[in-house]
DNA sequence: TATTGTTATACTCTATAACTATA
DNA sequence: TATAGTTATAGAGTATAACAATA
């Protein structure tokens, strides 16, 4: 069935498109193919997102990354060990409680993450270049009030 | 550093929150979570996908859904079959292509999909609570044009 | 008793390759 | 030769349980 102007009429619209999820997740699956397309050989989203967490709050310990980003102590560890390996970060352990350890960036770490963040900002504007400056705004906006304890 | 009304003042706004992804990544997992809750004993996210798209396409090939959903064949018949054998498909050889199975919902799989409907859109209520209606609709038609071939 | 970091392990999801049957 | 459906398998990501050290 079609209009007068030849365009296709749905009777319903499609199910999916009612689902908020479905397009979150639509949307969130194309920004990691941006993502791997651009820093895949170095870097992945979520050991980025601890990097920059660490870059945001030096002196972070794992347990605080894990509570923050929602990952398990039990990931972190082995990510933290090969971020040592790689010389990107540093563990030091806390003066009054020994069970802790606190993390901060090597210079080769901040380095690499502000290069890294600068061309992921720049993947994100071939990913998301159908928005305007101002619609990425507002998207940012909404989404961080979906997932922030707002 | 505090200002003078006592907040906490950032010299420089966390990176994490520039990324879109992120923000991206942060809300879809939370829609995630409230999905598996909701419904995640019955039917998962994907496999909801996969079937309302056979309810909206009727006689839809497993390769068509693939896709259109990004989905692998391979990754689709073990799934299609599950749903054959819960009685919420059906798969009728095309008569003209021996190739293809022509998928479509049993009257069962079209009230199961119905109830996970209604049943998924009120769970979103509750994780989008905090948008009003006219800001969920900007969110989908920002979504949208995002991951549609727009 | 609770928490940190750690190891081992299981489970889910997705990707790749190869096969068959049809076209 | 190309495509649909299928099978087997490998890899990545995440979750759970248990442990030693420390508080």
């Amino acid at each position: 069935m079609t209009s007068r102007r030849g365009r296709i009429e749905l009777t319903t619209r499609p199910e999916l498109d009612d689902l908020l999820g479905y397009h979150l997740r639509r949307a969130s699956i194309l920004d990691l193919a941006g993502f791997a397309e651009a820093l895949g050989d170095e870097i992945k989203p979520v050991a980025f997102t601890v990097l920059c967490l660490i870059d945001e709050t030096p002196g972070i310990t794992a347990a605080e990354i894990g509570r923050q980003a929602r990952l398990q102590r039990a990931n972190l560890a082995p990510m933290l060990a090969e971020f040592d390996g790689r010389g990107l970060i540093e563990r030091r352990l806390d003066a009054e409680d020994q069970r802790i350890q606190r993390l901060h960036l090597s210079q080769l770490g901040a380095r690499a993450v502000a290069d890294w963040r600068e061309r992921a900002l720049a993947q994100e504007d071939r990913t998301f270049g159908t928005l305007t400056s101002d619609e990425r705004e507002t998207l940012r906006g909404l989404l961080s009030r979906i997932w922030k304890d707002v």
